[in-house]
DNA sequence: CCACAAACGTTATTTTATAACATTTTTGGA
DNA sequence: TCCAAAAATGTTATAAAATAACGTTTGTGG
């Protein structure tokens, strides 16, 4: 099979693809000890949470990977490989969330840290609510 | 003297008023154990993470104290209480942080938001760079 | 084959935050 | 004033999240 690799770097270790498959079968972020904690983890042959650690690193290096600071978990990027800066709208009722890009928007923030005379090199953005399906669940009780 | 005390709610207890007036003490802001640590909280009696934990929850429920997501710190709010989202720019240099408000911003923030869906009751925007007094310093060498 | 770097395994430890439960203080009526 | 409920506090223990230290294995280029 020819080295369709994805774009940058190397192919991911062994550790770093099953940390990924993982976060991607998850319909929520996951904290480092909940991926240390799924069954396919554990057949892996993962058993420290280090060796989770290290595996989110390199993830989120090639930004396959975001971390949720409000959450202190990782969650699968859903878009492609993107430089700019993206917020997360996080569900305070049932934990998932949406990542939404935020090219113009970063613009604007960058824009408030520069008349401060901030050179600005990352932007993080984090929402929280309630998603369309859990704003629907409870119009309906 | 009378009762100037600010808008809402009783007055600060003194474990409330020492924990927010050692925020304001400092350059940076600090860690549920960095303000464990100093000597004036000591010499207040107050001993145990829990003691600063609450301060700070209480502090923070009132707007007079801000958490920064992304170094699990916390930082006086040197702007009036306000209801609109802010943001900080954070120097990964010296660590010094600075609010700023987003007023515009949050709108189209939450415009975004809105097209998914989503009903977002708040808004957090962390920005790393250097201030100008790092970049100021980094440019003379 | 060899030298180097990256990734990994393992154990221990540090850092951050909360649980559980008893006691004290404050506050708002009766 | 007195009392009951609520809020805040003290104390101990524990949970949750992240990293340090050190040696070993694996992969890669020459
Ligand atoms: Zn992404
Ligand atoms: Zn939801
Ligand atoms: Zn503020
Ligand atoms: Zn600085």
């Amino acid at each position: 099979m020819a080295d369709h690799a994805h774009l940058d770097g190397p192919a991911l270790t062994r550790n770093q693809q099953t940390v990924l498959t993982a976060l991607k079968g998850a319909d929520k972020p996951l904290t480092a000890y909940d991926v240390l904690g799924l069954p396919a983890i554990r057949k892996a042959g993962m058993k420290a949470p280090l060796t989770i650690y290290r595996a989110l690193d390199k993830l989120m290096d090639r930004g396959l990977v975001h971390r949720i600071e409000s959450l202190n978990a990782f969650v699968h990027c859903d878009h492609g490989p993107h430089d700019h800066a993206t917020g997360f709208l996080i569900c305070t009722d049932c934990g998932r969330t949406l990542e939404v890009h935020l090219e113009s928007c970063e613009t604007h923030l960058a824009g408030r840290a520069r008349e401060q005379g901030f050179a600005v090199d990352n932007v993080r953005v984090e929402m929280t609510g309630r998603c369309p399906e859990c704003a629907a669940r409870a119009a309906a009780s």
